[in-house]
RNA sequence: GGGCGACUAGCUCAGUGGUUAGAGCGCUCCCCUCACACGGGAGAGGUCCAAGGUUCAAGUCCUUGGUCGCCCACCA
């Protein structure tokens, strides 16, 4: 009857919802994460990579997440004053293409709005999506201090934005300049290298006919992009080419535009590809705006920024750029200047965002000089001030620091921090703000220090530039912008440099190499080891589809963790995401280990279950959960268990510190998946099916002097098990944890020790006493399941040792034995047991025996036997091989020469054991 | 064109030169034994991609090749 209550109040299986939404809600409304800035413990502290607001939080993100949030907690636990201070990014092109889309579907472009208006647009999608993203690493349970949440576009950061761009700007690190830029047509703004990705595609080459001016003769040039052609100023050939020297300083008339431009020499050109022709075309190709400038030729820009042909192309103006490609191509066919097109293979460069086709073009953009600023980034990652784990990623990024070339920082969008300076209408001089003080307009932030006048000419007119800073120059601060940057604020004197960065290596370039930049030049006090903005950067994998393919929205396969939260559990998402989180190898994603996690979540919660389900029993006898399991009465375990000894409980303590120390270690050197393996391990292999087995009848005993100090124990063991799991499981260790009677004002068992390694729980006698235990009964259970005994039968057994403190060991271990492997008796013996009417299994230390009942299967055995016996005889010939090789006896280190030797001896003893038992049977 | 990673049990993956290479899932047999069938017990299953090499010793280090994936790159 009492049974049921208890049944109702701890339900069979874990039930995770319910509990988990209790927990991430108190734990947000009592602030229990906020650091403290002053106080005791080393400090340890982690920026979150701020979730772009374009959207919510995705598998990616909750790898992420569970990575750092095991860390925070344990540090936290091991009593550091440890902040993970959380917040969101503005993610400028990103953001502003999703509010586009939106507004498409009303049938609106932003220039419908005006910037203003756009910008509240904005601001809206940041309130809605901004509060979706905190709500579901509420729910997801990260352990950020809340309390310290910060926003890109916040007045404090933009602060931070403009007081380093002004101290750039000064040191003249930040310029503007009419360059190439790679621009996408459809965002209408430039974009940086690393924004471009490219695709392998199958285009087409063209070669076309430019006939030599006055003459009868043509050059054959090769393009991939005939519409460009139009702003053609030039062709180039290789100074050397016997080929063409002739025609050097001689022109050719472009077809199509009948404009006469000049045949140049110049070295880049590559003779072996194509026709050794090139044409030059400076407004719309890199190399050929490189070569313009040597040779001082016109850039003819053919297109408009939404990439259509312009007043400069003539006939096409007007026409979309594709659109212009094909009428080209035939306009040329029809003039018989078309000399043949080929399949070409080559990657085209599309906008990361929209995936647009990329037009390199020629636009005034602002541009960051990186070479004076990675070279001290270079330098204090290759000293180790900077520890990049894995090891093979600190050889591409200090590789990408190498070849790095000045950075395009502005964006021709509306959401963003806009650049501080004014322009001059009288004399174009650039004047930048008087300082980086911000003010509030209408909620949002822009830059206060207007300045008054031309610093030059003393104009008036000055207008703000329209242009924001690329999204990843204010991430690039985000370190130490958060922590209070450019004051010297009592957070950024703790807490920076931070710790640790955790991100995932495919943001490399974009954002934990600029901030390195940054950090080491604008942020922290003298040393390089003082302005670095992390001591360790972790890399982690990224979750992919089953397939192995990158996850996408747009296509589908993207998975929502909260609907996987739902399914199965957060503790359970989050052990799977872990255990499967090695180092350097990217994770596919696949039921089954979700299903094995949530498994191994109902185990643990059974065996707390167990704990409290039999309590009532004990309690009955007058005894309280409070005499059991109060944490001053757990902190003296283990106890020592009078009469039926205390074996288990010795080993269940000396593992428990052999894990601590593991779970340590794999922590340290985020060894994720083997910190689970081990928690996995330590809790259901051997707190679950050896130790609680194992003492289960002593929690029943009435004898109280057994079984209090074995609850103590057990309890004791529960306590520290759910501290180890906490970092992985939060939740369900939370629940377990204030089952147990803790001290008055305990709030969480976040805040509570994690287990220490502690050495006077190391126990190697019980550990081998366990062991030999554990393989006694093993091997008991084998030969019961081969001769196919009911289960449910008692059988007796023999045990033969000639070792005295084997069969000590076994007399006083006695009642475990016999009731685990299912005996009804166990005899021991130094004697040799009758191989005839039975099944024996041996080592080298034991014999054990079971008669055989009515059917004997003598043919089974033997053929076992003899299947044994090679496989022996061929072990032990390839070891004595090994060993009477001279050079592996003298090279090899001692031990491992002794300890084949010893193994040797025992594979022999066994291996005379199987003869002798053959013989006899046959 | 450079660079990186992967290839280990049917599947997904661990494996930090040293006895007989591990886990989870799946599979086979047995068991609904009073915490848990999301459970318990016992098993089967692997020429560690290939070929060379270094070493007393190679899944592990080196070289070459293969297959797959990813990143970087201005060859028209």
């Amino acid at each position: 009857m009492h049974e049921e209550a208890i049944t109702r109040e701890i339900p069979k299986a874990y039930e995770p919802q319910e509990i988990e939404e209790r927990w991430a809600k108190s734990w947000f409304d009592e602030k229990l994460f906020r650091a403290e800035n002053s106080g005791n413990g080393a400090p340890f502290s982690i920026a979150l990579p701020p979730p772009n607001i374009t959207g919510s939080i995705h598998i990616g993100h909750m790898l992420e997440h569970t990575q750092i949030d095991m860390l925070v907690r344990w540090h936290r636990m091991r009593g550091h004053r440890t902040i993970w201070l959380p917040g969101m990014d503005h993610a400028g092109i990103a953001t502003q293409y999703v509010v586009e889309r939106q507004l498409a579907k009303e049938k609106l472009r932003r220039q419908d709005l005006g910037r203003e208006e756009f910008e509240r647009r904005v601001w809206k999608w940041k309130e809605e999506s901004g509060g979706v993203i905190k709500d579901q690493m509420i729910r997801l349970g990260a352990s950020c201090d809340w309390t310290r949440e910060r926003f890109t576009l916040e007045p404090a950061l933009y602060r931070a934005v403009i007081e380093a761009f002004l101290r750039l700007y000064r040191e003249g690190l930040i310029y503007r300049g009419r360059y190439m830029v790679n621009w996408c047509p459809r965002c209408q703004t430039a974009i940086s290298d690393l924004e471009v990705v490219h695709h392998e595609r199958a285009g087409e080459i063209w070669n076309i006919r430019y006939p030599i001016a006055g003459s009868k003769e043509f050059l054959v040039v090769a393009t991939t992009r005939p519409e460009t052609m139009l702003g053609d100023t030039a062709v180039a050939v290789h100074p050397d080419d016997e080929r063409y020297q002739r025609f050097v300083g001689k022109t050719v008339m472009l077809p199509l535009m009948n404009r006469e431009i000049p045949i140049i020499a110049d070295s880049y050109v590559d003779r072996e590809f194509g026709t050794g022709v090139v044409k030059i075309t400076p407004a719309h190709d890199p190399n050929d705006f490189e070569i313009g400038k040597r040779h001082n030729l016109p850039q003819i820009d053919v297109m408009t920024s939404d990439g259509h042909m312009n007043e400069a192309a003539g006939k096409y103006a007007g026409v979309e750029r594709f659109a212009a490609r094909a009428r080209i191509v035939a306009d040329l066919k029809e003039l018989g200047l078309l000399e043949g097109v080929k399949e070409h293979m080559h990657a085209v460069g599309v906008c990361d965002r929209c995936k647009s086709i990329v037009e390199p073009r020629i636009s005034t953009q602002w541009f960051m000089k990186m070479k004076p600023l990675a070279e001290p980034a270079e330098k204090a990652v290759r000293e180790g001030l900077i520890e990049v784990v894995p090891e093979n990623q600190r050889t591409i990024l200090l590789h990408w620091l190498e070849n790095i070339r000045d950075w395009c920082i502005s964006r021709q969008l509306w959401w963003g921090h806009r650049i501080p300076v004014w322009h001059c209408a009288d004399c174009n001089e650039m004047v930048p703000a008087t300082d980086s003080r911000v003010e509030i307009v209408e909620g949002h932030a822009r830059a206060a220090s207007v300045p008054p006048k031309c610093t030059k000419c003393g104009g008036k007119k000055l207008t703000q530039d329209t242009d924001v800073l690329d999204t990843w120059f204010s991430s690039a601060l985000w370190p130490f912008s958060t922590l209070g940057w450019p004051d010297d604020t009592e957070d950024l004197r703790t807490f920076y440099p931070t710790s640790l960065l955790i991100s995932g290596y495919d943001i490399l370039f974009f954002w934990d190499v600029r901030m390195i930049m940054m950090g080491l030049h604008l942020a922290g006090g003298k040393e390089p080891r003082d302005r670095i903005p992390f001591r360790r950067l972790y890399l982690h994998s990224l979750v992919r589809t089953a397939e192995g393919a990158k996850m996408s929205k747009t296509k589908g396969t993207g998975v929502d963790p909260l609907q996987l939260t739902q399914q199965y559990g957060t503790d359970a998402l989050r052990y799977m995401l872990a255990s499967m989180a090695a180092p350097g190898t990217d994770i596919a994603l696949t039921e089954d280990r979700i299903l094995g996690a949530r498994a191994f979540a109902n185990k643990i919660w059974n065996a707390a279950r167990f704990l409290f389900v039999n309590l009532e029993k004990v309690e009955a006898n007058g005894l309280t959960l409070d005499e059991l399991a109060a944490p001053e009465i757990r902190a003296k375990a283990p106890y020592p268990v009078p009469g039926e000894g205390a074996l288990a409980h010795r080993w269940i303590f000396s593992r428990l510190a052999s894990v601590a120390a593991q779970v340590n270690d794999a922590l340290e050197n985020f060894r994720f998946h083997e910190a689970c393996q081990t928690i996995y391990q330590f809790f259901w292999g051997a707190f679950c099916d050896w130790y609680i087995e194992w003492v289960k009848p002593q929690l029943a005993n009435p004898n109280r002097e057994i079984a209090v100090p074995a609850w103590r124990n057990i309890f004791a063991a529960l306590d520290a098990a759910l501290r180890l799991l906490h970092p992985v499981m939060p939740f369900l260790t939370e629940e377990l944890w204030h089952k147990l009677p803790q001290p008055d004002g305990a709030r969480s068992i976040a805040l509570d020790k994690f287990p220490e390694p502690r050495t006077q729980w190391t126990d190697v006698g019980a550990d081998d006493s366990m062991a030999t235990l554990q393989e006694i009964i093993v091997s008991l259970r084998n030969i019961r399941a081969e001769m196919k005994l009911d289960p449910k039968k008692k059988v007796a057994a023999d045990f033969s040792s000639r070792g005295l403190t084997l069969r000590i060991l076994i007399q006083e271990n006695m009642d475990p034995l016999l009731r685990l492997a299912s005996l009804s008796e166990l005899r021991i013996s130094k004697d040799h047991l009758d191989p005839k009417g039975g099944t024996i299994r041996s080592t080298a230390a034991f014999d054990l025996r079971i008669a055989y009942g009515d059917a004997v299967d003598k043919p089974a055995e033997i053929a076992r036997l003899k299947k044994e016996i090679d496989r022996l005889e061929k072990d032990i010939e390839s070891k004595q091989k090994r060993l009477s090789d001279e050079s592996f006896t003298s090279k090899a280190p001692g031990h491992v020469v002794d300890a084949l030797r010893a193994t040797v001896v025992e594979r022999q003893i066994e291996l005379q054991k199987l003869r002798d038992r053959l013989a006899e049977l046959s």
